[in-house]
This record gives C-alpha cells, sequence and structure tokens, in this order.
DNA sequence: TTGAAAGCGCTACCAC
DNA sequence: GTGGTAGCGCTTTCAA
C-alpha cells in the first residue's frame, strides 16, 4: 500500500511543507493549519458555531481551507462528538407510491435542519435484521421506521440508545413513540354514509397481513359494518399494488354473484386497481352500479379518470411530527415515548356515492 | 458533561471491570477485549473478512460480544479504512413517480452489495451547492445523481477524489460516467409510425428545462417531425407532473383549434394528464380523435384506464449498470469515464394509433 | 484568544 | 495466531 504522506506528529513547528489535496486523500484541518500557519485547534474552532477566534484568524484560515479545498471530515467529527447527524429511514416497499411522498417530506425536512437521511429499504421482511444491523454500526442518531418491527426488534433501539420513531403503525404495550393516522373514525363515517345512501352488499379488499394501518383500516371498517348489522362481509387479500386490486374485485365479484354495491379497499392503489377491473373487466358502471373507496390519497388518486373517494393521510404534517418527535428524543433521550395520531380527511370523489354530509 | 466512564489507557492487564453497555454509550471492541480477557486488536479481527483467528479465541469473543450487545463501530472504521461504504444518491424531485422506482432498485442493489445510501433530495435547482457540501462532509465512496450538475460541479467529484455516476443524464464535454436511455431511436420510431398511420397534426408537451432525458426525448421527436415534412410544430411546456399535461392539452388545443391529432409528452405522468384532459375536460376521444404518447414506463402508464403507448426505460438494468459502474471506480479510481447507453422499449398501448410494426 | 495534548473506536502494522 | 503501538481527522479540555 502506498505510504500516506501526512508528516503528522510534527506538529505546528516544522518546515511548511506546502502541500496541496493532490491526489486520492483529501485535505485535513492540518493541512490547513500549516498552510495558515496556525495550530489545529484553531482551524476546528474556525469551523463551529460559536467558537472563540478571531476575525483576522478566522480569514486566514478560511483562505487557506479554500485554497486546499478542505472540508471538516463528518465523520472524524461524529467520532468524538458521539452523534452522527445521520438518521436511518426504513420502509418497507418503496414501491407503495404512498411511501415516496412521505420519503420525500422527511428528506426535505431532515436536510433543513442539517440531518442526514440513512436509507434502508427491504425487499422482504426477513432482511430485517440484517438491516437492524448496519443500522447499529453507522451509529445513526436516531430511526423512523415505516416498517414492521417486532417488539423485541423495537427494544433493541432503545437498548442501543437509539431514539425510534414508529411511521404508521404502533405497538400495543411498546413504549415506542409513533406517529399515524387513526383511521378508524374516517372509516367508520365512510361506512355509515354508504349504509345510508342504500348500499347493502359489501366488499372488503384487504392489505398484506404486515401493514399496520391496513389491518385497523378493515377491522374499523368490518366492525361498523357488523354495527349497522352487515355481518359476514367478504373480505379478500391483498398486497396494496393495482393488481391486488383488480384481482380483488374479481375474487369478490363472483363471490357476490355479481350484486356487490360498494367495495372497501384499503388503499387508493388497489381501490384504482378495483375500479379499473369493475369498468373494463367486468363493465360495471362506478359508482352507479359499484361503490369504491380507498385509503391514502396518493397522487393518483385525484387523476380525472379516478376521483377516488378516500381518506386521505396529512403526510406532510405527520412527516413534521415525526421529524419533531425524533429531534426531541435525540437531544433528550429520557423523554418518553409520544404517540402523534392524525386523523384521516374525507375526499369525495366521485367513484363512491355517499349520503349527505 | 458528565465524564465518560471507559477507562481506556489502561490495557488489557487491568482490573476487569465488569462493564456493560449501561445508559447511552455502546460497547466498544475494548470493552469486549476486556471481558474476554483478550487483546483489543484481536477482538478487531474477528470482525473482519479474512482475519487471522483462531476458532476458540473468535468463539469467546463472539459470546463477550454478544453479552455486551456489541457491535463494530462503522464510523470509527471507516476513519482509518478510508472506506465509508457509503453512496450518496442525489434526486432532484423525488414526487415525479419514476424516481422512486429507481431508487427502489438502487436502495436494494446497494444493500445487497453492503453499501448503505445516504439520501440527498433537492426541492430547489439552487440547493444543490449545499448538498454537496454535505456529500464532500460525509467522505462518501461514491455518489450517483440524478439531477442537474453544472460542469464545474462535475470536477469537483474528481477532484474530490469521489467517483460520480450520472443517472438519465450526461453533459458533453464533461468526463463523467453516465447510464441514460437513448430514447431518440425510440422517439424517431413513434413519430414514424404516428406519421404512417395518418396523423398530422402534432403537438408537444415538454419537460422542465433543467430535465436532460426531457430535452431529448422532445428534440428527437421534433427531429424526426421535421424530416418527415412537419415544421413549426407547437411546443408547449410542462414541468413532468399530471398538472402540467392537463394544462399542456388545454393549451395546444386552443391553439391548434382543435385539430390536434396527436400530442407527444415528455413523461407518461403528462402524457395520462393530457389523456385525462382530452377525455374528461374536451371530450376528445383517445385514441380515435387524439393519439397520445408518453415517455418512462411507469406503473401508472400501464392501469386500463390509460394503457399508455410509451417507450419504456429499462429501470432496472440502468440501476444495474449504474451501481457496477461505480463500484467499479471505487475499488479502480484511475478506471476512465463510460458511459452506459441503453434503449427504451415501445410499448404499444391503445392511448394511440400506431401504423403496422 | 490561542495551542498542546488527549482521546473518540477502530484497523494496520509490526514484532513476538 | 496474537498483542502492542501508532495513528485515521477531528473536538475538547486545560494552560498559557
Amino acid at each position: 500500500m502506498a505510504p500516506k504522506k501526512k508528516s503528522k506528529r510534527s506538529l505546528t513547528s516544522r518546515a511548511p511543507v506546502a502541500e496541496a489535496a493532490t491526489q486520492g486523500s483529501r485535505a485535513t484541518s492540518y493541512d490547513v493549519a500549516l498552510r495558515a500557519g496556525i495550530s489545529q485547534s484553531a482551524v476546528s474552532r474556525c469551523f463551529q458555531e460559536g467558537a472563540s477566534i478571531s476575525p483576522k484568524m478566522r480569514a486566514r484560515v478560511m483562505r487557506a481551507a479554500e485554497d486546499l479545498g478542505y472540508t471538516p471530515n463528518a465523520i472524524a467529527r461524529s467520532l468524538i462528538t458521539r452523534r452522527s447527524n445521520l438518521i436511518a429511514v426504513i420502509i418497507s416497499n418503496l414501491t407503495n407510491l404512498y411511501y415516496p411522498e412521505v420519503l420525500a417530506e422527511l428528506s426535505a425536512l431532515a436536510s433543513a435542519k442539517g440531518i442526514r437521511v440513512l436509507l434502508f429499504t427491504l425487499s422482504s421482511e426477513s432482511e430485517i435484521d440484517h438491516v437492524l444491523e448496519q443500522v447499529w454500526q453507522y451509529r445513526v442518531d436516531g430511526a423512523i421506521s415505516a416498517a414492521r418491527l417486532s417488539s423485541a426488534q423495537i427494544d433493541t433501539f432503545s437498548k442501543n440508545g437509539v431514539p425510534l420513531v414508529l411511521y404508521n403503525r404502533y405497538l400495543q404495550g411498546s413504549a415506542a413513540s409513533a406517529v399515524f393516522c387513526d383511521q378508524s373514525d374516517g372509516a367508520r363515517v365512510l361506512v355509515e354514509r354508504l349504509v345510508s345512501v342504500g348500499h347493502r352488499r359489501f366488499g372488503v379488499i384487504a392489505g398484506p397481513r404486515d401493514s399496520f394501518v391496513g389491518q385497523e383500516r378493515v377491522a374499523a371498517s368490518l366492525q361498523q359494518l357488523a354495527k349497522l348489522g352487515f355481518h359476514n362481509v367478504p373480505v379478500v387479500a391483498g398486497e396494496y399494488d393495482y393488481e391486488s386490486g383488480v384481482r380483488g374485485l374479481h375474487e369478490l365479484v363472483s363471490a357476490a354473484k355479481r350484486y356487490l354495491q360498494a367495495v372497501i379497499c384499503a388503499n387508493d392503489v388497489m381501490a384504482i386497481g378495483a375500479m379499473d377491473a369493475a369498468r373494463f373487466d367486468l363493465g360495471i358502471a362506478v359508482p352507479d352500479k359499484l361503490s369504491v373507496v380507498g385509503f391514502d390519497g396518493v397522487g393518483p388518486a385525484s387523476w380525472s379518470s379516478y376521483r377516488l373517494t378516500t381518506l386521505r393521510q396529512p403526510v406532510q404534517r405527520m412527516a413534521e411530527a415525526t421529524l419533531s418527535l425524533l429531534l426531541d428524543r435525540i437531544s433528550n433521550p429520557s423523554l418518553p415515548a409520544e404517540r402523534r395520531v392524525f386523523s384521516g380527511t374525507l375526499i369525495e370523489g366521485s367513484s363512491a356515492k355517499l349520503g349527505p354530509t
């Protein structure tokens, strides 16, 4: 291996080797110090907020830094400050259409606060342990998870002193902070209004088993239906994607012998799939012959071809809350866990007939 | 500030302080060494690939590590190895619907290779300098940029010894590696076939000025149109979003006095917007009265409501190529820049009438 | 205000 | 195979 060429060990009072950041290795605070004829610690101070340094000295240092193309090494800094300014964002399926919106918000907000996002995506549930291993290695200051975490996994966060905020899910009995949207209320309103306008035969396309919000949406809907006297509502499984919606509707329709009147889908994309399946595969007019509703409020839901009736999540406010919870706990680790619960907004599109407000 | 409690300085031959990773600070290789009654360097070796360590010793160390919940500190490691195993991924608009797909691919591939993704999103072009500053600070091993970079900005990468691969763009005269999809061919075919089947009055909805592929798509289309005798084709500006497509079609139609026959959109989402505007706002049947084509091949393009005729980019293969170019240059920085150019695939949906193949 | 020195937790290079 | 030692580039006391 080629020998590094930094002299080191010989402090400021050494021959001023005019040493530019040539090949590969970048300039260090040490190089800058040498060039500015000053101590290394003074250079360090120049790059800190309220450090005591005289204006003339700072100017000299900054000039030298510029000449050498010096940038402080955040890695080395975080080693000693014990702050990486890194947060982990763990997302299970970026293909969900909903999560990119969340990620974009989180990333923008974090960036504005000088925090960097280390992204971890899972293509399968089984990767989670491996991913967590990486999270620990990088000594992130905190983590946001929109992926399913077991209670034991959640515990490792506090054990490792890494604040964690769950997004769009929480674990009962676990003391993890969480931000999510309580859609039970919305689901109840939705169901009630569907019933009030005369829908009688319902079907549900559920989300994946590991989706917390999916379960909640379905459960709340079924519960309200039961309350209003509708039992044994058929539920088919889905995977949150368009094809699931298409497939789901086919299944429901064949099960219901075409008498289906309203379909509640655990997310928008499946609702869109269901609408398309109804109109194009089965020749069922939406909303005249079939009402379709979804959850999320993603972009495509509002496209003219769909104008989906859905319960929109306040993504931006939720992202803000998530980051704020996290940053609070990073600066004060002893803060107790907190849940921030939002309400969804009912978007009355034209994919379902609803009763009067 | 509370005094740290690690004794350090006293090497192995010290009183074995039974020290668990209690509050906050995590266990170090030093703690593990102490507990296993072994040297710190041996512990380090246990966590490296082909390091020489006896099985029994390794077992002992691993046990101690487990007890203490020890995980190697990647930050400290990268300080000395000069490898952070971090790559920067710079993306301008995650809201584009196309980029989340790319990001998901890149992230999955990187993860599989033991590389972590540090995500940088830009909400505006002006942030780029600030973002680059952060990229330097974190000493990433390499970078992938799907955002617009000036030639000077590109130069700073090589100046800092950070390999860079541009995604979906390249800069003429600049020696940066790049992966993109040459859609000129596809655009030519598309135009030719539109003409062959009788379209005469064209319109174009362009992408943002800073979109390299957008410019290329439009330029190639116009060029081919000119070649076939169609000059002064109206072009309206767009921002790649659904509303741009809607607005764009309105503009084109009013300019063309309703005689518009085919619209070429610089991406799928605008094409979708244009289709919706045609059908729902203006009562123009697609493709009977108007053909609409797009570029990208994003998910929604294939939804039954659209079945868009589009030129699909091989996202997965492009992501693979991008990462492979980058990793090659990380392990061998002297490798010359390279461009990997892919061809798009024409997806014949039903949003446009095309001639025979 | 400034500089010397002591590490942060780790890997690398030695001798043994 | 193993352990000591010397740093990686930085922040942080602590004296001067």
